[in-house]
DNA sequence: GGATTATAGTTGACAAAAGCAACTTTATTT
DNA sequence: AAATAAAGTTGCTTTTGTCAACTATAATCC
């Protein structure tokens, strides 16, 4: 039954957000919100720039959120602004030499985090771990998700 | 080499994150939090009753915030409190009819959305799809998390 | 068995995260 | 040129979550 195969895809969902949960807990230690994060994270992987829209279509965030968070990144030295050749409206913004620095850092921890809590698996099922993933990724492209 | 493996663990952890972002969204339409509507769906699971402390440890909870929850749950009448036998301090807690008819709509809905965002896939791919989570699982619990 | 310590849950105060709507400025459409 | 739309900002509010102090009961330990 279609409803069997849907409550399995959900059971396993409420089982990988506590998964992400404990992943995401170091967060709370550092100075920045899972939120900025991955603004970090977008702005480090998009050296050509990226816009404040282009933030709230990838990430789904606020643009006032977004705004705030902005101005926090700038006042902080983390981001540098440039405005947009033929629009005066939008900026595109760049980590700066100190953000790429913080998110290095960032990066870096969270790296060790996820290696330490996946420390007791082999190799081999490491392997298997990630082709599983990259299955569900495969199939769920197929999707609207 | 290993950090790699991390790495694109990561990648996945990113990516499902937004998948199931995408699936919570419709929580946002309903009378109930995310976190209320897990504190629902393991008191569904667990008919012999669950005290406060269980879903503390479950869910990772503050247990002022989740005192202040189940103060509305009761005052809505979600939820019946039964005193435990021999400990004074503690109820056992339990969806009322009010609650389980709640809770069996949000379930409901959860599901049809769930069903109507995958509903691109075959069967065989969502077969597939149920056997990757499955080995994510198993895998997965041999570690910490 | 009485003092001490621990646990369950509540409450008050607060902070962080997020959302909403009105607004300004610049672009685009008609 | 006027009307409309889009990018980003700002003020205000709500939601969500945290922290510490507190009450009541239970467990531990001389």
């Amino acid at each position: 039954m279609k409803e069997d195969y849907i409550a399995q895809i959900r059971s396993f969902n409420r089982f990988y957000t506590m998964v992400i949960g404990i992943l995401d807990k170091n967060y709370l230690n550092t100075e920045f919100s899972l939120t900025e994060s991955r603004i970090m994270y977008e702005l480090n992987i998009h050296p050509e720039g990226m816009t404040a829209r282009d933030f709230i279509e990838l990430l789904h965030l606020d643009k006032g959120y977004l705004s705030r968070i902005l101005q926090q990144f700038e006042k902080k030295k983390l981001i540098e602004k440039k405005s947009v050749a033929h629009d005066k409206r939008s900026y595109l913004l760049y980590l700066s030499q100190t953000g790429k620095q913080a998110f290095s850092q960032l990066n870096e921890n969270s790296q060790l985090q996820t290696e330490e809590l996946l420390s007791p698996l082999k190799e081999k099922q490491m392997i298997k771990l990630i082709e599983h993933m990259n299955g569900i990724r495969q199939i769920l492209s197929q999707t609207n998700i």
